[in-house]
DNA sequence: ATTTTTGCAAATCATTTGCATATAT
DNA sequence: ATATATGCAAATGATTTGCAAAAAT
């Protein structure tokens, strides 16, 4: 349901080419909503009739990662995926339940990170936050805790 | 150089069993001090002419990551590490140049979780910080940014 | 005695690679 | 034209599995 403009206007903007398999790529990203693996978009490529390489597919994903308008998450229970995002946001909270992915600003993260540059005194470089647990409407559906 | 104990006293109160193999498991670890991965262990033990299964390993280092004393990590280039850690603390601050790994309080990250789900409707279940940059002394090494 | 763990080797799974061909610029 | 990207099939590498034997309770 998502557009695949950003993707592809990113690719445009890094010089990168703009080929009928990544825009497949961009098309299967845009119509995700929750965090994917790199064989559901190969399995959704061939419920539709689409014919795309396996390595394509990895290989898209890995530059989209790179321009940062999709992120990798490593969920909870070791498993790797996916998820398209905003370039400027860089951390989800992810719907153990039902997969759904939400993008969190920053959140005062930036502080914290400072905080604990100071104390330990390394130079941080990069950082990431993933939070787990229920979407709103996940969370409604089992009351208890 | 560290001690195996607090490794040993968490399968120990867990009801695991304490055998030779999870003994020189955590052995191991402790005698570890960054991020190592499970092929490290491996060859760790064959250095000191200990005959180990692979299986064994990854099925002990599962179980003390169960236990909270020790955390996988997901390094920013993709790779699985582990470390051992308190079963207190669950941050991590990763030096990418000499592996060394210093553990982090809180440090507020409390809050901020609860005002993400304030913010976003989400319960949070659990959540992952990692940090990566240079630890003090190579950060000192290399002068420019 | 009984249950849990081990160790092996084979199986699995995701991801990567080499290379010739096709495509975007 | 020329550099880049694709697709395949094979290679890699980490992690897991089944199962009988071994060890811990």
């Amino acid at each position: 349901m998502g557009s695949p403009a950003p993707l592809l206007d990113a690719l445009d903007t890094a010089g990168l080419r703009l080929t009928e398999a990544r825009r497949t790529v961009a098309t299967l990203i845009a119509d995700r909503d929750g965090p994917f693996t790199a064989a559901d978009l190969l399995a959704d490529a061939r419920g539709r009739g689409i014919d795309i390489g396996r390595a394509t597919v990895f290989r898209a994903l890995d530059a989209f990662s790179e321009l940062h308008v999709v992120e990798r998450l490593d969920l909870p229970n070791g498993d790797h995926a996916y998820v398209g995002c905003d370039p400027a946001h860089h951390h989800h909270v992810v719907c153990e339940n039902c997969g759904r992915t939400t993008e969190i600003d920053d959140a005062g993260i930036r502080d914290i990170v400072r905080a604990i540059e100071r104390r330990t005194g390394y130079r941080v470089d990069s950082h990431r936050l993933e939070l787990f647990g229920r979407c709103p409407a996940c969370a409604a559906a089992e009351p208890v805790s």
